[in-house]
RNA sequence: GCCGACGUAGCCCAAUUGGUAGAGGCAAGCGACUUAAAAUCGCUCAAGUGCGGGUUCGAGUCCCGCCGUCGGCACCA
């Protein structure tokens, strides 16, 4: 197949015109100060989310939402913005990593050579971006701003009356003059339990295999997502970002985002903001009164807590020590035991069974002073909420089970309003009963009102010291450190004390140290551990040897790309004013939460101290569908169904890729590859060659003789407005290919002509000069040739986009549909602006229509100007 | 189980947002060119829109109820 000819010399022109953007910098964005930089232009920022560079190089996935931004920018150029079309590495991971272990082959040479070979391909494939503005998370110059903005985590905290974050030093400030005398330890444990990262003790997902914690998010099925391996817990000591301080405002701000409506409610879900109260339940018998011996659940239903018959306790709960009695301690402790030995996958895997011990401890009830059982199970998560509930078996289905199989007491407290419903278990709203003139008779939102208090007025909880208004989220503080080697070091030691202070900024980057061995240690001390050189400080101190997780670099990559190589900020003012935000941002749904919630987070603690201007960093979201194999199949090795996009180049060149990539469907959606399909627009190109181009006797390409220096027909005017119109629209609704369509519809129309209007032909060059900017190029430069008088000599990159003419869109003649009873019966040829009494009557007047209307009354008739007529009778 | 997307010629997809179901491509067939084939050019073929109801003069499009495919979440109190 690849002997076989090709139909144009699509090698020899693309490799041609990718050295000449590259030597021209035909696509450089000039930035505010720059010497060529224009204030009238308009600004654009379009960007893909940049890529892992894996060993495997890229596959066709890859490029589809690339091409669909660098037509966007092609086009906006041309509009006359000044683009910002950008691309980059996020290049620290585990990959590169585990490579490194298993062939001492140090992962920076592996990520330089992945890199290069990522780069490379996509040269090939014509992308305008403006190569001046590459990052890459493992450049020292880049990690050097993510450490520097670690800090300015470390050293903020959420100030809740604003809901925003604030610089340390302020509440430093306003706790020393509220409490003088403190002691320097509570002091200190008072702010660091505050940061926005800060150090916290936390059961988290241990992967041994990897020899890492990893975040809830990488953990998929009680396996690591990466190398799916197992997963267990462990309580270690960890730097957490207090992303949850952030809840209401990630999902508030989420309102004025023209992102799609399902990626919207996906964060929404995963943020999961409930709104309830803090319940404290004594516990009884306690004769020492002490806060700490004090039971507090969450609850989304304190409506019901007159149906609360116990309490159930997570496993892992500070208190079941305290609470078990001798006679239930075997049980207790067997079961923790097991729960505690259980991966995560195990303990949520028969989640249809519940399980659970009585701790022989009980307590008390606080709007009924009843005494009430405690049990522990592993139903309830020590991770959310207090790890702790109150227990309403009538109105809460997993309560329901878990008292239907101990025999537990169910008591209905709240009455539904639709009478039929005779479920066993009735969760939704209703009307309270059997609990107290307090509440009883109430609905459930009154009544939880009663409990919780409204905005001005308190509750009964709080009036009573029983309980608190309370929101809590699903989404947990995010667990910022790993123990790998191949990340951005902490820039942050700890004295001989056991405290950890922050670098100072002109110690920033903290580069990790060369290393021959990389192997994880097999237990918690990270890789870095062992350089003992590097992690012993002058001063006896000794440097944090965890490092952060992938996401870091990639949550605010797109603010580097606006002003790349400052060695003084991480962006300038004056670069943030201008670029941000960014216009529309195409990437995979893969990412539609995690990444794009924490870059959101950073975006808005940055926002908050007053280092950028915008409070969301992505206007506009786009998330493309995914490539299929030509089997239908999500493409993988094992499938063997990848296709790589250097082959299709080889064969039938960049421009037929790019154009296949967009043709397939709609962006957004899911479909599948087809070789035949990248022939069918390979196809099309030809034509559009042959439409300018001829070979001469020796076979060589020259301009063809049909392409003249005359007028364009009625038609063929017409069907260039047509296109020149659509393929705009189109570009801007992101509806590529309907546009692609609409230029194979043209060059057909023109095709069977034998003599060709230049005027009209360039003008559609300029149309597909986006999609394909190879071919179009080229043939603009051979045109332009042989008639300078007509076609100016510039790039079409550079010379601007052709308006349309309505009053060429329009016939004077349409056909109008005739309809009887909604039927299509007939077809007539009328004047455009023909008034409706005569189109009716034209209409009546049909010959096949007459039989229709003879004998029956007209009731109605309906007239869509310039598209049908349709006559009711009966 | 919950949430979301999608079901239109053999296949990938259009359809001015309620107004002639077909723009484009693939495949198939026929013809022209050719000694022949490929390539090219021209022509042709095909579904009544997943299923069942409803609203309407008129439904692929709106409403109700199902079915199927694909993604995501899944004891979050």
């Amino acid at each position: 197949m690849s002997e076989r000819r090709k139909q144009y010399p699509f090698d020899e022109i693309e490799a041609k015109w990718q050295d000449c953007w590259d030597q021209e910098k035909t696509f450089r964005a000039s930035n505010p100060g720059d010497p060529d930089f224009d204030p009238e232009k308009p600004k654009y920022y379009a960007l893909d989310m940049f890529p892992y560079p894996s060993g495997q190089g890229l596959h066709v996935g890859h490029p589809e939402g690339y091409t669909a931004t660098d037509i966007i920018c092609r086009y906006k150029r041309k509009e006359g913005f000044n683009v910002l079309h950008p691309m980059g590495w996020d290049a620290f991971g585990l990959p590169a990593e585990q490579y490194a272990i298993e062939h001492g082959v140090h992962p920076r040479e592996t990520t330089e050579k992945n890199i290069a070979h990522f780069k490379a391909q996509l040269k090939r494939i014509g992308f305008s971006y403006d190569w001046d503005r590459e990052v890459n998370t493992t450049d020292p110059g880049y990690y050097r701003w993510t450490q520097w903005i670690f800090l300015k985590l470390y050293n903020s905290y959420f100030e809740t009356q604003s809901k925003a974050a604030r610089p340390i030093e302020e509440l430093i400030e306003k706790r020393r003059k509220a409490f003088p005398d403190e002691s320097k330890e509570d002091f200190n444990q008072y702010i660091n339990s505050r940061r926005l990262a800060y150090i916290d003790e936390v059961a988290v997902n241990w992967c041994p295999a990897l020899g890492t914690v990893l975040a809830n998010e990488e953990v998929v099925q009680g396996r690591s997502e990466r190398g799916d391996h197992p997963v267990e817990r462990k309580p270690m000591r960890q730097w957490m970002l207090r992303i949850t301080a952030y809840g209401d405002r990630l999902i508030e701000e989420l309102e004025d985002l023209d992102w799609p409506s399902g990626i919207k409610k996906l964060q929404q879900n995963w943020i999961g903001r409930s709104e309830g109260a803090d319940v404290h339940f004594a516990i009884a018998g306690d004769t020492t009164k002490d806060e700490a011996d004090t039971i507090t659940v969450f609850t989304t239903r304190p409506d019901t807590l007159f149906g609360a018959t116990y309490i159930v306790l997570a496993p892992e709960h500070g208190l079941v020590d305290h609470i078990t009695t001798g006679a239930q301690l075997g049980e207790v402790t067997a079961y923790r035991a097991a729960a505690a030995g259980k991966s995560e996958r195990e303990r949520t895997e028969n989640s249809k069974e519940k399980s659970g011990v009585f701790t022989g401890g009980y307590a008390i009830n606080p709007v009924n002073g009843e005494k009430i059982p405690i049990w522990i199970a592993d139903y309830v998560l020590t991770s959310y909420g207090t790890g702790a509930i109150m227990a309403v078996p009538a109105h809460d289905e997993r309560d329901h089970e878990f008292a239907s199989k101990f025999g537990l007491e169910i008591r209905q407290v709240v009455a539904p309003v639709d009478q039929d419903h005779n479920h066993a278990c009735f969760t939704g709203e209703g009307t309270a009963i059997n609990s107290s003139p307090l509440i009883d008779g109430l609905s459930t939102p009154e009544a939880k009102a009663v409990m919780i208090g409204t905005g001005n007025e308190t509750g009964w909880l709080e009036k009573n010291g029983a309980g608190m208004p309370r929101v809590n989220f699903k989404l947990r503080d995010w667990l910022f450190s790993r123990q790998r080697y191949w990340g951005e070091p902490f820039p942050i030691a700890w004295d001989k004390d056991g405290n950890h202070y922050p670098l100072s900024e002109d110690q920033l980057p903290v580069e990790a140290p060369a290393m021959d061995d990389f192997k994880p240690t097999g237990t918690a001390d990270p890789p870095l551990s062992k350089a003992h050189q590097w992690v012993n400080l002058e001063d006896q101190s000794t440097r944090e040897t965890n490092t952060m997780p992938q996401w870091a670099g990639s949550c605010w990559y797109y603010l580097r790309y606006c002003d790349p190589v400052n060695n003084d900020a991480f962006i300038s003012r004056e670069a943030d004013d201008y670029w941000m935000n960014v216009d529309l941002y195409v990437g995979g749904t893969e990412h539609a939460v995690l990444h794009l919630l924490y870059a959101r987070f950073w975006h808005k603690v940055l926002h908050d101290l007053g280092y950028l201007k915008t409070r969301e960093p992505f206007h506009k979201l786009v998330n493309q569908g995914m490539i299929l194999g030509e089997d239908g199949q999500k493409m993988s090795k094992s499938r063997g169904n990848v296709v790589n996009p250097d082959e299709v180049i080889n064969e039938y060149g960049a421009d037929s890729l790019r154009l296949y990539e967009m043709f397939m469907g709609p962006l957004e959606q899911v479909k599948p590859w087809s070789m035949k399909g990248v022939e069918g627009v390979y196809r099309f190109l030809a034509r559009v060659w042959r439409l300018f181009m001829e070979e001469d006797q020796e076979g060589k390409w020259q301009l063809s003789k049909k392409v003249q220096d005359v007028e364009p027909t009625k038609k063929q005017l017409r069907i260039l407005h047509e296109t020149i119109k659509k393929v705009g629209e189109d570009i801007e609704s992101l509806d590529f290919n309907t546009a692609i369509s609409q230029m194979m519809k043209l060059t057909n129309e023109f095709t069977s002509a034998d003599s060709r209007p230049v005027s009209s032909l360039v003008d559609f060059l300029h149309l597909l000069n986006p999609f394909a900017p190879h071919i179009s190029e080229e043939i603009n430069r051979v045109v332009a040739a042989a008639f300078p008088g007509i076609v100016p000599g510039h790039q079409l990159a550079t010379t601007s986009w052709p308006g349309f003419n309505e009053d060429c869109l329009v016939d004077d003649e349409v056909e109008i549909v005739v309809q009887v009873n909604g039927k299509l019966r007939d077809k007539m040829l009328v004047a455009k602006d023909a008034p409706d009494a005569e189109l009716e009557a034209a209409a009546k007047g049909l010959e096949k229509i007459q039989p229709f209307i003879e004998q029956a009354t007209v009731r109605k008739v309906i007239i869509v100007p310039g598209k049908l007529i349709n006559i009711v009778a009966n």
